[in-house]
DNA sequence: ATAAACTTTCAGAAAATACTGAAAGTTCAG
DNA sequence: CTGAACTTTCAGTATTTTCTGAAAGTTTAT
């Protein structure tokens, strides 16, 4: 896999981005070249692209995996193992924002949850459960309209990012509708 | 401001979810330590409480106010400046989100759309330009969304969200609607 | 059972990132 | 203008994260 320098600067942006997504910039690096990458590459190839070691391709491609991000192919008569990534554009996105939200969300609701539990000992911890009950009232909402977003089909989830703004207005329309059902 | 244990680990996770969210761990743990702090605190209470120096709570302060996450307080007769959370729960979530977008998705929308422009030098180049158009495309998507949603009022916001996977339900009359009209 | 062709692991090295504290900068009262 | 009371900066250091490459592990063919 020999790249063209616009096809290297996408995959570096990717290493850049990764940090930014959740991974490291290698791990960004890989699957940003397993995307541009029409054949799926064995790991010899993919640390020859980028120019990391073996043993470093060995470990990010399970950290993709551990994202649900890559997808292993065999090719007879060859021992190799071929990567490519598992899904569409559309199921990536849903997955590295799935697994964000269990990395970054569910530990702190978890974490606010229990401490709600306890009772405020003085004035300084009721204001601060305060808070955290805000908190975490709004992660909670925020998390179950994502699953339900997931639930919908790409098709639908499709028509309502189109619609935009427009769903102030059909929710108004609604309700009207059920005022004269 | 000393802090009990269980305020301790709320600002100590704030810490572990910072580097997450886009800050580094000491700056997560002031914005815990504001958002729970029912009074705002000076830089030195800040560095005592969380046992950091002066200097880097200076740092921390900067970078939040980057973010727009704290608003400075005076108070008469007293030349020290006072800190704590700019605006609601609510707000904070709407700011990290964006500035997020603005750090992660921009850079990334634009180095696609520079991209997208040239033309395929040979196969390999068209086949990774349809890739970047898919991304190009469903991040622009998403981003307009967001944009438009962040205009809506946070009560029709909550609306929306309350409704949850009842959104399918409402699509589906925008369109029997739309026939009538 | 042996060996070839792989992959994974992990200790130590390298690189990136964050923190400290002293010095420099700022602001204000007198 | 001076000094006290702050805040900011930044060179050097400490910590954390990532990467390498050699050794160990696995799988398959013969």
């Amino acid at each position: 896999m020999k790249m063209t320098e616009k096809l290297e600067s996408f995959v570096m942006h990717c290493g850049e981005m990764g940090s930014r997504w959740g991974f490291n910039r290698t791990v960004g690096q890989m699957y940003g070249l397993l995307i541009i990458s029409e054949e799926p590459l064995s790991a010899m190839e993919i640390s020859e692209a980028l120019k990391i070691s073996r043993g470093n391709v060995s470990m990010g491609i399970k950290e993709l995996q551990s994202w649900r991000l890559v997808q292993i192919h065999h090719k007879p008569k060859d021992r190799k193992e071929y990567y490519s990534p598992a899904g569409s554009i559309w199921d990536m996105a849903i997955r590295v924002f799935e697994e964000r939200r269990k990395r970054e969300v569910d530990p702190t609701l978890s974490l606010l949850r229990d401490n709600l539990l306890d009772e405020p000992a003085n004035h300084q911890e009721l204001y601060a459960q305060d808070k955290m009950r805000e908190i975490h009232d709004l992660l909670e909402t925020i998390t179950e309209w994502a699953g339900e977003l997931q639930g919908l089909s790409p098709d639908k989830l499709n028509t309502l990012m189109k619609l935009g703004a427009g769903v102030s207005k059909v929710i108004d329309m609604k309700d009207k509708l059920l005022k004269n059902d």
